[in-house]
Order: structure tokens, then sequence, then C-alpha cells
RNA sequence: GGUCGGUUCGUCUAACGGUUAGGACACAAGAUUUUCAUUCUUGUAAUAGGAGUUCGAUUCUCCUACCGACUACCA
């Protein structure tokens, strides 16, 4: 049989990186398998609809490079972009179209009713108000009201009132509901791939709304079980938020005689605050520093911005691979996984039971490890864009050399600018406490020395000609030894007079060696800089 | 409150009843270096508590504590 999978999100706001990893799981079982994952909007509460939350859980995931196999359809735009939409229609590629819920709206009900019919659910006439008074009165009393297999015979429902008046109600309100019927004294016996065998008594759930008159749409627990027994699902791979309503979906799949084919469930622990308590929400994000979630998300009606991984300048590879070992481990000490090699590696039953933590030094460190398998060549396609000065000054092969040269110093593309920025332009300002340290009578005639030094001396430096072999063995040394060997010879302490150049190179005294910096900004700059700063802190 | 789930270094985790409880991140120290960073070496640091089963429990059972999820005509 084949294995298909589903990602059924709620477009009520943006996908959370908890949604993200369900996601990516589902999407490595699913390769794994060699069968299909699938996508499916479950957007049948009408009232939290929020505009484009699915969009953006098809951008999402299309930046992971999770691409589901079925539930989209491909949107080539005029200008050759690839973009994705859920599909409405039925093709070959997606025989259970629509894969909107909201779409699919007039399916259900003919299930509910059928539950009804044979004794497994019923009408339920009570009010939203009566409802809620009945919890508040039991609340009062430090008690908790539930609608079950005793309060239901005290209710207005099918159950308890006359077959006339229950045709009357029906068809003459639209407040109703269906509810399942929970059976009474029994036990369900579930198993789940992840935290194995649980029991739970019958007793103690409560008669779940199924379908609702008032907008014509089911709940989730109704649209979800039709759905996945329509499209064939053979494991649900979901979050543990969803482990209490287990025991309803196999009473619901005994109800409609799907046992047979009932899939398997696997319940995901929770992505956990990375301090405190409770699960990952929003807020910690803005609070801790980190981003929730992938992509920038601007909430459309009040404007909020929440910060995403993409524009914090994660790559995809280290997001997807963080998120692949946060509850997850392939038994082996390895830690560095692309999207494909962790399909044959993955399996449900190392999936860790526990909530994880995340931590995000852990998630910088990816980042860096991505960071630094990339070419200098690509790294200067991605830096180019973020050069704060004029960017047609400097060719590609010197943002390629550059960022050879600073690729181990950062963890981001974003900080290469701080880092490297020396090479592109003079400091505007010297470090006041740095000058104080090193800008002694001393250290400034050592400097001037110096200056005359490389004056009087040929100074190799950077041209789109030379290779990273000439920068190593050639003008690096070569300049190095000019400087070492001078200083040395006068017998000079070599971190004053290295730190004192540095501070009219950068502005400060920390980072870039010396000779990198001459070789890349070349003997006139180098030699104005030294100028200027002397002329500053005499 | 009720139901269900969870608990190994600060964090992520490994250890199909027998290990000096391993690795990674972070942190600290040392080495290298013209500074910073990198790199290398080393170090600090954990089985929530209590009973039981067993020759032997991180591992199995029970109790307690703590943490979490759920408890809507939301998903």
């Amino acid at each position: 049989m084949e294995t298909r999978v589903r990602f059924a999100p709620s477009p009520t706001g943006p996908l959370h990186m908890g949604g993200v990893r369900t996601a990516l799981y589902n999407y490595l079982f699913a390769k794994q398998k060699g069968g299909k994952f699938i996508l499916r909007i479950e957007d049948t509460d009408s009232q939290r609809f929020v505009p484009g939350a699915e969009e953006y859980i098809l951008e999402s995931l299309a930046w992971c490079g999770i691409v589901p196999d079925e539930g989209i359809e491909k949107v080539e735009s005029a200008d050759g972009k690839v973009t994705y939409k859920i599909a409405s229609q039925k093709s070959e590629k997606n025989p259970h179209a629509p894969y909107r819920q909201s779409e699919r709206k007039s399916l259900y009900r003919k299930y509910a009713e059928q539950l009804v019919e044979n004794g497994y659910a019923y009408y339920a006439f009570d009010s939203a108000e009566e409802l809620s008074k009945l919890r508040a009165e039991a609340e009062a009393a430090k008690q908790t009201f539930i609608y079950n297999y005793e309060s239901r015979t005290r209710l207005k429902n099918s159950l308890t009132l006359p077959p006339e008046e229950v045709k009357r109600l029906i068809e003459t309100t639209d407040t109703w509901t269906i509810r399942f019927k929970i059976p009474q004294d029994q036990t369900v016996k579930m198993d789940d791939l992840v935290r194995g065998e649980m029991e739970v008594e019958t007793n103690t759930l409560d008669d779940k709304v199924l379908w609702k008159a008032a907008d014509q749409l089911p709940t989730y627990h109704l649209a979800n079980i039709v759905d996945d027994h329509l499209m064939e699902i053979t494991e649900v791979i979901r979050g543990a938020e969803w482990l209490p309503s287990l025991p309803l979906h196999y009473l619901l799949y005994k109800a409609f005689g799907w046992e047979d084919t009932m899939p398997r469930f696997a319940h995901l622990s929770l992505l956990l605050k990375p301090d405190g308590k409770g699960k990952l929400s929003k807020r910690d994000g803005d609070r801790l520093g980190f981003p929730v979630f992938p992509l920038k998300w601007t909430n459309p009606e009040t404007g909020e911005v929440s910060r995403g991984y993409r524009e914090d300048g994660y790559y995809p590879e280290a997001f997807v691979n963080l998120l692949a070992l946060l509850g997850w481990n392939p038994g082996t000490e390895q830690e560095l996984f692309t999207l494909e090699e962790l399909v044959p590696v993955f399996s449900l039953d190392r999936i860790i039971k526990s909530g994880a933590k995340f931590n995000v030094d852990k998630a910088k460190w990816f980042n860096e490890q991505y960071l630094r398998k990339r070419s200098p060549e690509q790294l200067a396609r991605e830096f180019r864009p973020m050069l704060k000065t004029e960017p047609g000054k400097f060719s590609d092969k010197y943002l390629a050399q550059v960022c050879a040269l600073i690729k181990e110093r950062a963890h981001f593309v974003n900080e290469f600018w701080d880092i490297s920025k020396a090479l592109f332009v003079a400091p505007e300002e010297y470090d006041q406490n740095d000058v104080k340290k090193f800008c002694t009578p001393e250290n400034l005639s050592h400097a001037k020395e110096l200056c005359n030094l490389i004056a009087e001396n040929e100074i190799p430096s950077f041209t789109d000609a030379q290779t990273a072999e000439d920068y190593k063995s050639l003008c690096c040394e070569k300049i190095e030894e000019l400087l070492t060997g001078y200083i040395k010879s006068k017998e000079w302490k070599m971190g004053q007079v290295m730190n004192t150049l540095r501070l009219f190179f950068t502005g400060n005294t920390r980072g870039l060696g010396i000779s990198d910096i001459i070789y890349f900004i070349g003997k006139e700059e180098a030699l104005k800089r030294i100028e200027a700063g002397l002329k500053a802190t005499e």
C-alpha cells in the first residue's frame, strides 16, 4: 500500500516553526517510503480566517524545499517566477481536489447525518448562551460542565425531544449542531507510533460538536477524519496538542466503520520556550531575539511585524537542519544533514517523546556550518546587495576574495559588512579607548616609520587577475615579511605597532590582519589612512 | 479542578537491564596568532525524589514532585 501522509494547517495566521517541523517530518516520512506528501488546508473556522496566511504557508514550505506531491498547483507568472496555490481542480496529480476544506463544504453534512442515523451522533439544540451559562455555573461550583453521557439526558437534543419537535427545530432554526455520542463505560485502547499504547475511559470524554448548522460547516474533528479517510491517509503525523482528541478520533473511525483503513498516528512533542514555561509562542521570539516564524509576517489587521528566519539571514538548509534535530536524532553523532540526506535516515521511532526547548545559539551554529560550505563566489553574490558603499566600485573577484578571507568570522552573511568594511571604506572615526591605549608618542613615531617603509617599497595589492593562491603565497606573505621583518629588526613590540596601524586602518583594534588590509586596499589607500590617523591623533 | 502526556549536563540529545553515563551547542582554561576571530587541546557540568522488581536499574513497576498539552458551535 502506498504511504500517504498529509500536513493540514489552518490558515489562521503565519505558520509557526513547530508547524514547519511537523510538515518536515511528514515530508521525510513520505519520501522515505516512496509515498505521497499531501497538503490540505483546514479552514473550517470561518471566524478566524486571516488573509495571506495560506500564501504564507505555501511560501514557507517552498522556501524550505518541502514541496507537497499533492494538493498544490504550480503557478508560473509571466516573468518565470514559480509559486504554488492550493489545488481546486481534480487532476491526475490531485485526484482528491479540492484540498481546501471550505471548498469541500457540501461533502461533510451527509457523513454527520450518517452517524445520527446509525445512533452514533445526535442533533443538539442548546444555544451557545445556554451552554456558556451552564459552564459558568459549573465553574462557580468548582466543577466542570461537559456535554456527555450524563448531561445529554437533561439537555435539548434529539435524544430527549420528541421526533416531531426535532424535525421542526432542524427545519426552522439554524443554530443547532450535530454532536458525537460518546459511548458509555468503554475503554479506548490507542496506539501511537511515538508514545506507544495508551488507554482512556470514554466516560471522561465529552460529546464534541461535529457539524454546525449556523455556517453549514463541519468542525475540525469531523472534517479531519472524513478527509483523511477519503484521501486515503496512512499515517497521521501531527502535534502533541492533538493527543487529547485521539480517543475521539478512534471512536469516529469506529462509528464510520473505517477501522480497517484507519491511519496510524504519531504525535510530535511540542516546541517549548527557551527560558521559562509553556510552548513556544510568537511573543517569545520578540522577547528573546530570534524568529518564531520561517518568514517575515505582517499582521494584516494590526500591521504588527514578526521577524522570520529567512529575513534574519538564515539559510533554508540550516533552518531545516535545526528543525529536524529538534525532537529527533539519527542515533549517530552526525548533526549536519541536508533535506535529501535526512530522507533515508529519518524514522518515526527515533522521535523524542518530551518537548524540546529551542536554543538560539545552536541555531546560529547550524547557519555558520552552512555558510562555511558555500564557495567564495556564492557568498560574494549574497554579500553584494549588503554593501553600504558604491557597489559598482568593487569587482566580483574582489568580493569573492574578501568573502574567502572573512567567512569563518561570521554566522551570517549579514555580518560580513561590519567585519570587512575596512576593506571598502576608510574609518570615519577612531575608538577613543583604543586611541588612548595605542597612540602613545612611541607608537606614533613607529607608525610614521612604517608609513615610510611602505612608501619606499613595492607593495603587492589585489587585482582581478590574481588567484587565491597568489594572495596566499605571494602577496600576503610578502607584505607580512616586510612589516614583521622590519619591526623585529627594530625590536619593537609587535602587538603595539600593529594595533596602532589597525586603529588607523579600521577605526579600532579588533579584526582583520594588517597585511590583509594593506593587500586589499592597496598601497596608496594604506598610506592615506596612516597619514589621516597620525594627523587625527597627534 | 479533570483527562492525558512528559522528566539524563544550562540547552539539544546518546546509552535495544551491565559504559569511567557518550556527543553537540554554550561556557571556562591553555596553545597558535600582530589584535579579534578561526583552529587545536583540555576542563566544568546530568539520570527530579522515594519505594519496589533484579545479582545488577538512566532503562521495568508504583508513589510523590515538577513541567506541559487539552478541557469551544478554534484548529
